[in-house]
DNA sequence: ACTAAAACTAAGCGTTTGCTTAGAAATAAA
DNA sequence: TTTATTTCTAAGCAAACGCTTAGTTTTAGT
C-alpha cells in the first residue's frame, strides 16, 4: 500500500537528544538535526511537527536515559548516602568523552527562561519536582528526621545539584568531588 | 566643528545590560537593543563595534554594579559569616521586582558553552576566578584553617552560589534562605 | 502490471538575523 | 555665512532561520 520509512523515529530522536544536549534548544538549528538525525527536513517535520516537537520527544527520550540512575536512587534505602550516590551517578551520566554537558533539563530552564513556551516550561518542571521528591524520600530513611527538615534540606540539595551541573562544565573531577563532600557532611 | 551626540554611551549600555540580563545574549537582537536603547543601530554599530561589543561593555557595567558588594566582601573581616552575606546580597542585587534574573555572568556561561566566543569566555572566567579568591581569603581569617582546605571550601562555596543563580529564578525566597543557612552549616 | 498511498529529495517560501550604506540634519570653526 | 565634520534616519544587504511544497521514488494490495 505504501512507503515504509526508512529510519527508526526512537534512534534519531537518540541523536537529536545528543545535540540539544550538547547546544541547547535555540543554538540547535533545523539544518543541524538534518544532519545529525540522517533524515530531510520533510521527514523530521512528518515525524514529529516541528522543531519544538523534536525538542519534546528528546526530553522523553533523556528522561528514559536518567531513569537508570533516578531508579538506582528510589530503590535505595540508605538514606543521604543514597543521594550522594546519585550525584555521583549524574556526573558519570552526563559525561561526554572528556566534556561534561550539565543537565540537559536544567540546561534548558536556564535558557528558555519564564517567558519561554510554556509547554516546555512545564514538562521541566515536572521533571525537577520528581528529582526533589526523591530526595524527601531517602532523607526520611534517615532516623528522627521530620518531613519540614527533610524539605528544607532537599531544598539545599538541589540547588547544590542545580550548582553541579553548572560547575562540572568549568570546573575539573577533583574539583566536583570537593563539592560534592563537602555538601554532605553535616545533613 | 561636528555634531553633538544625543546620547550618553554609559547610560544606554546601563539599558543595554538590563536587557542581557533578562534575555541572554544570544536572544538579545540587535532590534531589540535599538528600541531599548533608544538609539539607532548606525549610533549602536559607531559606538561599540557591534553586539559583541555592546555585550563586553555590558559585562563591564555590571561588573561595575556589583562591585558594590564584592567590594563590601574584600573589605569584610569575619570569616565565613561575610561570605554568607554575600550570598544575601547578591539575591537582592539581582531580584528585579519580584523576579530574579541571576548572575549575568553564570548566565552567559550556562549559554555560550565551550565552542563560545573565547574573548567572552575569558572574560567570564576572570570573574568567576576573582569572587573564588575573595571567599578563599575571607576564609582564611577563620582560625586554623589551611590554605588547602580553604581553596576546597571556596570550591564547594562557589558551587552553591553558581546553584543559587539557578534557583533564584525558580525557587521562592523562603527556600533560597534554607539553602543558604544549610551551605553555611558545614563549614 | 497497475494503482493508490506514503516517504523520499530538493528547491524555495517568508521572516528575522547582524550589519552596512546613502543621504539628510546638525554643529562649531573659519 | 560658509564649510568641514560628525551624527542622525531609514532603507537595504546577504545569510540563516523554521517550515512548506512540488515532484519523484518506493511500496503493497488489486
Amino acid at each position: 500500500m505504501a512507503r515504509k520509512k526508512q529510519y527508526n523515529e526512537e534512534e534519531v530522536i537518540e541523536k537529536a537528544t545528543a545535540l540539544f544536549w550538547k547546544n541547547g534548544y535555540e543554538a540547535t538549528t533545523v539544518r543541524m538535526l538534518e544532519k545529525e538525525m540522517g533524515i530531510n527536513q520533510f521527514s523530521i517535520y512528518s515525524s514529529f511537527g516541528n522543531k519544538q516537537g523534536v525538542f519534546l520527544e528528546s526530553i522523553n527520550a533523556y528522561k528514559k536515559r536518567i531513569r537508570s540512575i533516578t531508579d538506582k536512587l528510589s530503590k535505595s534505602n540508605n538514606g543521604k548516602e543514597g543521594i550522594k550516590q546519585y550525584f555521583y551517578d549524574f556526573l558519570e551520566f552526563a559525561k561526554e568523552d572528556d566534556k561534561n554537558r550539565g543537565c540537559l533539563v536544567t540546561n534548558t530552564v536556564n535558557e528558555i527562561k519564564e517567558d519561554g513556551d510554556p509547554v516546555i516550561m512545564e514538562q521541566l518542571m515536572d521533571f525537577a519536582n520528581d528529582i526533589k521528591q526523591l530526595f524527601v524520600d531517602n532523607l526520611l530513611q534517615e532516623k528522627d528526621n521530620t518531613i519540614e527538615e527533610a524539605a528544607r534540606q532537599s531544598n539545599y540539595l538541589m540547588n547544590s545539584l542545580l550548582g553541579l551541573s553548572v560547575s562540572s562544565k568549568v570546573f575539573d573531577q577533583s574539583q566536583l568531588n570537593d563539592t560534592i563532600e563537602f555538601t554532605f557532611l553535616n545533613i
